[in-house]
DNA sequence: AAGTCAGGCAACCGCCTCCCT
DNA sequence: TAGGGAGGCGGTTGCCTGACT
């Protein structure tokens, strides 16, 4: 037994929209409002169409304020860099350009801008564009691979892959890092393409970092965090909090740092980096994040913000790639995690 | 002029999340 | 607290149009 549609499939009519069903849809909205029910609304107006459908309509193309045409190369900027660090969430991405939709973004994407940074990449494979496009993790991904493909302006790009500075961390001893089977970006980057890093989470997001005691607890990816400040500084404030949140507040936070000032990302010096946070450390001139977080004891990866199934964290620990004594911390995390679901 | 092909984009599908009861 | 329904979202489809042969 199946999900119950959410109309009779049989009496809606699909397809494009006829200026007709636009005005009526339109005119209805404007009087009345949605009225909270989308499902309900096509009957109200004598509309042969699914509720979703309506809202489609009304989202993507009906609704006032709507741009349409060429992106500027500020949206590209910003799609790019939001890309780079949060993947395709859409929907986020269309909350930064005012008239956009998420729809849109999505064609754009798909259809003009990955071509374009793709060839212009290749053009520039000696100095890569910002941001570096990511594949999406192949079987076989290792964040050693990955790392290698990363690259920032103001970074040394090899920093946290599997250098020997990044061994010499890990054979400190530095500290296990919290894992859960499912890493998801959640820390978006400011203008600079490249910027950012990620906190790692445990499944429901009920804590990324803590630093009371627990900023060790961070894993961090992302392409070289840097010094992003438009005015050159870099000051570190680490303060993030995030129990008790969900998912979409933790987004929503991370994305409007002017929230609750214990959620952001902030070098608090210019009002341009107010946006999308994420210097964290004074260390001018290299990965200045990472380094910070490194130091401060937490396990860093050079990378990129994918998500990595618990296939692939496990195979990256028996491929070695995560320093071995973390291993068996790393293993119990994983099962705890498991175990919990 | 007709046929073919590729790109662009609107719209659909189905899954997931959230909220209400 | 669980279940169901509506909304939200990302991936995908398929139609339309213009370029090319």
């Amino acid at each position: 037994m199946g999900r119950a549609p959410c109309c009779d499939k049989a009496n809606v009519k699909k397809g494009p929209w006829s200026p007709e069903e636009d005005a009526k849809l339109k005119e209805y909205i404007d009087k009345h409002g949605t009225g909270g029910n989308w499902i309900a609304l096509p009957n109200k107006i004598g509309l042969k169409r699914c509720g979703k459908s309506c809202r489609l309509r009304w989202l993507n193309y009906l609704r006032p304020n709507i741009k349409h045409g060429e992106f500027s190369d500020n949206e590209d900027r910003i799609i790019c860099s939001l890309f780079a660090s949060i993947g395709s969430r859409w929907s986020i991405i269309a909350g930064q350009l005012p008239g956009r939709t998420d729809n849109d973004i999505k064609n754009y994407w798909n259809t003009k801008l990955k071509k374009k940074l793709m060839m212009h990449q290749h053009q520039n494979s000696a100095s890569p564009l910002q941001p570096t496009i990511y594949p999406s993790p192949p079987d076989n991904s290792l964040l050693h691979n990955y790392s290698l493909m990363a690259s920032s302006p103001c970074g040394n790009t090899s920093y946290f892959t599997n250098t020997p500075a990044r061994a010499n961390y890990c054979s400190r001893g530095f500290h296990q890092p919290i894992l859960s089977p499912t890493f998801t970006t959640l820390i978006s980057s400011n203008s600079g393409a490249n910027d950012g890093f990620l906190g790692p989470v445990h499944g429901d997001y009920d804590q990324i970092i803590n630093r009371d005691g627990k900023s060790s607890n961070l894993l961090i990816f992302g392409g070289e965090a840097s010094c992003s400040s438009s005015d050159g500084s870099c000051t570190t404030n680490h303060q993030i909090t995030t129990h008790g949140r969900s998912k979409d507040q933790v987004d929503h936070d991370y994305m409007f740092p002017s929230c609750d000032q214990n959620l952001c990302f902030s070098n608090g010096v210019d009002e341009d980096d107010q946006k999308f946070l994420i210097t964290t450390s004074t260390d001018h001139g290299y990965s200045s994040s990472l380094s910070a977080a490194a130091a401060a004891g937490n396990e860093c990866f050079g990378g990129n913000p994918l998500d990595y199934s618990i296939e692939e964290i496990k195979q990256l620990i028996s491929t070695n790639k995560m320093c071995s004594n973390n291993l068996n911390y790393f293993m119990d995390e994983i099962q705890t995690e498991e175990d919990r679901r």
